[in-house]
DNA sequence: TAATAAAGTTAGAATACACTAACTATATTC
DNA sequence: GAATATAGTTAGTGTATTCTAACTTTATTA
């Protein structure tokens, strides 16, 4: 597909904001990206040429069937990121948000595949022994 | 200090050259950034006219006092990513290096910090036993 | 040393992303 | 339903990064 990191951004934040309003609009993802909405209008508007979302002016914004695709694909890689942060390292979900966000464009399909398993790796681990997640939270808190 | 991406990448590369080469050069730079020498040029041009490189015309690069301490700060962060990818995930060289590059830019200095404890720790981990790291391997690399 | 090759520089253009200011359309409310 | 507020749009601008093409300087070598 080759999109862009701000298209990315932005069929995420859709992906998101479709679960907290009936209707996705500009405005709620100018929020929730964190810029203004002429930025967002510019994303939408490429969006749409690329046949990803539908837009009618002054109107709602809704996927189509490959935008909603393309999405869930980039938020999938989003999430296991972002378990990474919370889970592992223990960092506030804001930070965790941000730097899954500023990564996610930067890690290939196999990277990211290593550290999904990883992550189930150190669930498996936790769950024999809660020795390890004990230790490895004094490791990471101690001052 | 804020850099931007580009000359934090360049300050790097310009480290990374003085140990391969005599003399640091444009020509260097490029390859090692894999990019064209005009863009090596601007960016250098940057760095002089902040005050962490000099540079006379048609010459070699050298870093100022304050030059090499960024660039240091630069490249630790690096090595703390690439550590991750080789170390924790397996990953060829390659494929971390372009990770740790894609992604050094957009964590903060407590995140790093915690990742950098975080890889102490699983050393410790594998140094206790290498039903560990035996273990490890073995998930990463089923198929 | 003159000709050629290599390296470095400059100018100009393109893409991605963000902004402000000004304008238009829709919604709200008096 | 007219006035106002909110949301959306458009136009123009700025920064960061990259490129190509053309030019200049330095190095090589015949």
């Amino acid at each position: 597909m080759g999109l862009t990191e701000g298209l990315q951004d932005c069929l995420k934040a859709i992906l998101l904001c479709e679960k907290k309003h009936p209707f996705v609009r500009t405005k709620h993802l100018a929020q929730s990206l964190g810029v203004k909405s002429p930025s967002v209008h510019a994303a939408v508007k490429e969006l749409t040429r690329l046949g990803l979302v539908e837009h009618e002016s002054y109107g709602h914004i809704e996927f189509t069937p490959r935008g909603r695709r393309e999405a869930e694909l980039v938020y999938t890689r989003h999430k296991v990121l972002y378990r990474f942060f919370t889970e592992i390292l223990g960092l506030p979900e804001d930070v965790s948000e941000n730097n899954a966000c500023g990564i996610e464009h930067h890690l290939d399909e196999n990277s990211l595949e290593k550290l999904s398993r990883f992550l189930d790796f150190l669930d498996s681990k936790s769950e024999e022994s809660d020795k390890f997640t004990r230790e490895l939270r004094e490791t990471l808190d101690e001052e």
